[in-house]
DNA sequence: CAGCATCCATTGCGATACTG
DNA sequence: CAGTATCGCAATGGATGCTG
């Protein structure tokens, strides 16, 4: 996978060949072609302050409204209501109303949720690999 | 890779293993682990608007300034000088000065730029598989 | 050609009081 | 417990004129 790919690329829309590389060609990304592109899409979805806490507690175990809250750090409880919803509307994340008042309500991930989870800690293991200058080996499991 | 791992999960910070899962334990993600969290990191860097199209142009080549600019429909200079210092100070691009007035410079992937745009392809492959509702089959090569 | 300076619009995020 | 309503501040993005 060191090549140039064919096949679908950053910033192109779904099952597309690319376009371009017609020697001379240039290639020109358009407003649509940035708009449909399901990288970009993922990328601004889960790019945002708390989506990434928020993934990683459900992986856990299932949460309460109220125990996202406890449980992330400085999340004000207007984000993380916008941040539930989001992770929802893109079925990443499952709500549940159990119970009569006082109303229960149990967030998890779906299945999509989970894979997610798991592309991102691939993600991570390429940003440890990557991102800092050389790699900190003076990391120790103490506090 | 179907269970939750043991290693560096989402909103943790570096190598350090997870430190929760205590049975009755609560995980907290805390504001440190949060901001020093390399996942989140990189998410942020490149889930901003332009991003992708940019690593995607410089990807398939070498590309000046204005030709970033004209090659990516929507975009403002204010804005695309702004991701290029971003995507420069994380070390994914290199910026280069050919000589003299008018002066000519060139944007190009690092290797940590192309590593990088391999890993969105990755993405992408992850993104056209699990987001869309089903598959969309009409799609032809067609305008 | 490759920017920077300025100004404005939109969006994201944070604090807090209140409600079923 | 699980939210919504309101407000204000900060960050992001957009338009464009000017410069070496």
């Amino acid at each position: 996978m060191s090549t140039a790919a064919a096949g679908p690329a950053v910033g192109d829309p779904g099952a597309r060949p690319v376009v371009a590389s017609t020697p001379g060609e240039r290639t020109v990304v358009t407003g649509r072609q940035r708009e449909e592109c399901p990288v970009t899409a993922v990328l601004r979805r889960v790019g945002d302050k708390w989506s990434p806490a928020v993934l990683r507690l459900l992986g856990e175990r299932p949460h309460g409204y109220n125990e996202l809250d406890r449980a992330i750090e400085g999340i004000s409880r207007r984000v993380l209501t916008r941040t539930l919803r989001a992770l929802e509307a893109e079925g990443y994340v499952r709500r549940a109303a159990l119970g009569a008042p006082p109303a229960r309500v149990e967030y998890s991930l779906t299945d999509q949720g989970a894979s997610l989870r798991e592309l991102l800690f691939v993600l991570g293991q390429w940003a440890i690999a990557h991102r800092p200058g050389p790699v900190l080996e003076a990391e120790t499991t103490s506090d």
